[in-house]
DNA sequence: TTTTGGTTTAACCAAATGGTTAAATCTTTT
DNA sequence: AAAAGATTTAACCATTTGGTTAAACCAAAA
């Protein structure tokens, strides 16, 4: 390894470590398994981060941004119709899980071992405060009769679970659908995109 | 603590265990905080249990078993419609995740740990064959007209997706609905039922 | 060339933890 | 009362693991 690596290595070893937080969780996260498979030693990793705590903190500090985060813009924009709105949500959502899959996963799996986490979270995000926007824009919709008598939380409620929960149980999935790989797995992904759009919109269109 | 208690106190560890394996995940979980909580001592663990293993592999044994087993009777039952099916799965599949709240998470965790275990959780299930069933049925009903166009295994994940998530997120959605209690959090998802079966009636009805 | 800082090596420490053991105690059964 | 099994106590061991340290090495910048 060449010299004056000082962001390139760091940049390495947390992309190595959210990689084996993501799938080992914290407790079963190895410094030594880290280290290895960045190509660094362990005195090294704790030359750039103090401890496994440390680490694993701010890897969850840089991903909890991540995490809803993206909902505000398209909730909040005025310009297009409240079909167009879950359209690009859960095109957005479905998008941002083939690109972290493991992160809902992870997310939850530290909240529940420590649930102090979950204002850390949550709080932040401010996603609470966008998450009321779209449930009063959804009992206009019912007022306006485009789409049946249903509460807003229940809706967000089945958008979310639709675009995520595939990839929680993805091994699951998987399994029972014969997919081999990783790469068909996103590709019926891809193509589910529209299928739960469509599935959402005939479920509440009027 | 009395004696003869062979089966009582081997229950109350497995119970104890149970609970905090689900919490904690096989590495999170610790003997002595297992033996605190089942208000014995580690000693009397190893003496029933071997090792946290082998305890580890017994819950996970029994828990896989209630992993879905149950939708074989539903699916495979003559005499009922394809929408009374659905009501039923969902109605059945939220019930058994308000017993077992965390199994899913659980389960998919240890997956994602060691892949391995796949196999073993599924491939004993016969969920398989059954979920190919509903498939063929899903097919069968846009032939014959009753619903619109839509892949069964599409059809399917919708279902599982929204009667499973909400548990696995719980403490997410607790906090963006303002619920305070796991009582009144069990209380909207049995409301939930009828919501989630209407949502995906309307979906496919034609 | 000297200095600076990233990097390695290797030994080491302390704490946590799974697991064992032996002896004593208590309870139920015989 | 004696035997057998359940349970506790408490000490102990071995391993894993996070973390430290000191010395040496090496590449790039000054």
């Amino acid at each position: 390894m060449s010299n004056s690596n000082e962001s390139n290595t760091q940049e390495i070893i947390k992309k190595t470590a959210r990689e084996v937080f993501f799938q080992k969780g914290l407790d079963g996260a190895r410094m030594q398994d880290i280290a290895d498979k960045a190509g660094i030693n362990k005195a090294l990793l704790h030359y750039y981060f103090r401890s496994k705590e440390k680490l694993f903190e701010i890897i969850l500090d840089e991903e909890k941004q991540n995490f809803m985060r993206y909902l505000e813009d398209i909730i909040t924009s005025q310009d297009i119709t409240f079909f167009e709105k879950i359209e690009k949500i859960v095109e957005k959502q479905i998008d941002n899980m083939i690109n972290a899959p493991h992160l809902p996963h992870f997310i939850m799996n530290e909240i529940i071992k420590r649930p102090e986490l979950l204002n850390q979270v949550i709080g932040n995000s401010g996603f609470k405060r966008v998450f009321e926007v779209f449930v009063k824009q959804t009992s206009a919709e019912v007022k306006k009769g485009t789409i049946r008598n249903i509460k807003g939380e229940q809706l967000m409620m089945n958008i979310m679970c639709m675009d995520t929960y595939p990839f929680i149980a993805k091994p699951y999935f998987m399994n029972l659908m014969g997919i081999e790989s990783e790469a068909e797995y996103i590709k019926v992904m891809q193509k589910r995109k529209k299928e739960v759009v469509e599935f959402i919109i005939t479920a509440i269109k009027l």
